[in-house]
DNA sequence: ATAATTTCCGTTAACGTACACGGTAATTCA
DNA sequence: TGAATTACCGTGTACGTTAACGGAAATTAT
């Protein structure tokens, strides 16, 4: 298709090419008018058919406005360590952007008040941004802040949380229900005899949490299916859901638990806090309990080296970030598509390879 | 230390700042001579006072000769296919640094042929490259060559491979020892009952297999451990030597040692061959073999889909090769330092998880 | 003392792109 | 028909750096 004689061309070659001035490339590639029909069609003949692509080193050099990338995304400040992580890669990509006269306006919002998404979300706006990263952690309810970037004709990628319905140039986040199964089958190959099993849900009305649902119904899927079906006759899920608002709480719900169902060897938690259900057995010298948590925080870290937590279960959460900035980066410079869904991996973490998954 | 009012300096205000022009920066910045020691004292005081740090942009933009980097690396058409895993990297790392003016050169050598190494070598010798990447598996046999590099005085990094005692900027590789226990930890957390293990070698006089030793020392220092004498007592490695030059081999030893060692449950395979004995057991339909293996190619994927390969370890080749060669970039264009010692990540891969490791 | 070198340094043209600014035709208006 | 638009396009400068070129001053040689 296009021709790959060595070099690639530039703006000036098609100038030379299609016997016009630099200048008049310009502005068809631009699209800043002032250009005859006939000389234009011919300037993007030529285009085409030598697939120019502009050079980025170069726009960046001689473009003297910078490109703004906003992020709108939880405060890490929250009781949440979680939001911490994404952080990580925003400065990394901050950092490597930082020469391509790229900036990132970055906002956060307590993902606990739904108002203050559309504050941080206004702020980042305020300022023009080129772009944005957003995790809509209110999904639906955010519609409206988000329809305004429609309106204003900015592109936008999310992360974390895939919304259904709005005009994204893609989505970075996990594949739930499959990191369920990979749990799952952690707990079929950790656990001789399978009896009951603990899963421990969050009572949280206000996130958009289908992710933990997820992650749930691939659990329960796993054994589920032929191929385990003589174990799962035995799994017997005990569904509990704790309100950690309530005083008390994990301590009353987990006892009472425990003390219901004798039978529970595995405990499968859906989210960051694994770490919760951790101390509690240890302050109770509780044993024997085979605990597949979410999420490389450090309190979880903690635990998994003490070997109170089996295994957890860990989504990059810095690269999802980072991959949707330089994405989004990409495609704002040098126009380059993005695929409308982007997974991460699925990491399998225990005491022993813990170390090299901590600092990145 | 460095001022960070706002705006980072440029060669034009070095000179304004010092009262020279940006030519006599420029001659002290690349210590082109022709400069006066006051002068030069004068611009590096500058230099070093506003933190002065080159814009690759520009100096990309400007400088009319590419950046080339050499990487020798043993043949994916060998019978191995492990050695496809970094090339991927090489791609990647190839289509960025692309961009700015440098290209890399690569040359291949067989594995098994220690000569092939010195003709690869000398090959991207010959053009004379500004900086390398080696996989010396060869390790001090390769010593005479590496030698070259140090006396043109061209900068090098090395991956898989860390030979003891050479210049080189820094080693991108594997905790090979700390891979062995995690293998070792998936075995203690799937076999219930363990008794005899299995691990299979590979002869091979040739290779510099330091790392295959690590892992297997990894492994049984896991069990040798207090945490685990319980189990350890009953580990009792069976460790078997295959020559997969013979003819007849794997089959012949394979054959034999499982019909003498009837209480083996786990096998350990400290290499990306674990897919061979996979082979085997599925053609003489055994069963209830736990096997770890390493690795992420093709066909060791098939068997762990299929079952008969419960775990796979991977460390990443692509994302050494990758690093390797984006951190001696960035030490070529700016200076970055690097860290002496990169190890990749542990990766634990099952069943449920390998989807998304397979294209990257 | 004059010529021939050195020593030291400034000027300038790239690199590929963006964009403001003029300028020349063709067209329309009076 | 001459003036005022309009449509279209070229020129020039800037971005920060590199590096060739050349020129003035200082030094050495004759």
């Amino acid at each position: 298709m296009t021709k790959d004689n060595g070099k690639k061309i530039g703006i000036k070659d098609i100038a030379l090419k299609a016997g016009v001035s630099i200048g008049t490339v310009d502005r068809v590639l631009h699209m800043r008018g002032d250009v005859s029909a006939a000389t234009q069609s011919r300037v993007l003949a030529i285009v085409e058919e030598y697939g120019y692509t502009p050079n980025v080193i170069a726009r960046t050099l001689s473009s003297k406005k910078q490109l703004k990338i906003g992020i709108v995304i939880p405060d890490s400040s929250d009781r949440n360590p979680y939001w911490e992580m994404p952080i990580l890669g925003i400065s990394k990509a901050g950092g490597e952007l930082s020469r391509f006269n790229t900036g990132i306006i970055e906002a956060y919002f307590d993902a606990s008040v739904e108002a203050s998404f559309r504050e941080a979300f206004d702020k980042v706006l305020a300022q023009n941004p080129d772009g944005m990263v957003l995790n809509p952690v209110f999904g639906h309810n955010s519609l409206e802040e988000i329809r305004q970037l429609d309106e204003a004709e900015i592109p936008y990628v999310s992360i974390e949380v895939n919304v259904e319905g709005i005009d994204k140039l893609g989505h970075f986040g996990q594949d739930a229900q499959q990191s369920g199964r990979v749990a799952a089958s952690l707990v079929a190959a950790g656990v001789p005899e399978l009896s009951e099993t603990l899963i421990i849900k969050q009572t949280s009305k206000k996130i958009f949490s289908k992710h933990i649902e997820s992650r749930i119904s691939g659990f329960l899927e796993y054994f589920s299916e032929s191929s385990h079906k003589d174990t799962s006759l035995q799994v017997r899920p005990v569904i509990v859901e704790i309100d950690l608002s309530l005083k008390g709480e994990p301590e009353t719900t987990l006892q009472q638990t425990l003390s219901q169902h004798p039978d529970i060897k595995a405990v499968f938690i859906p989210n960051s806090r694994a770490f919760l259900f951790a101390d509690f057995i240890e302050q109770h010298n509780l044993e024997g309990y085979f605990v597949v948590g979410y999420d490389i925080i450090d309190q979880n870290i903690a635990h998994l080296e003490k070997g109170t937590i089996a295994f957890l279960i860990g989504h990059r959460p810095h690269v999802q970030a980072y991959n949707a900035i330089m994405a989004l980066a990409e495609h704002l410079l040098s126009g380059k598509e993005i695929p409308a869904v982007n997974y991460s991996q699925i990491d399998i973490i225990n005491k022993e390879n813990i170390t090299y998954y901590k600092n990145n």
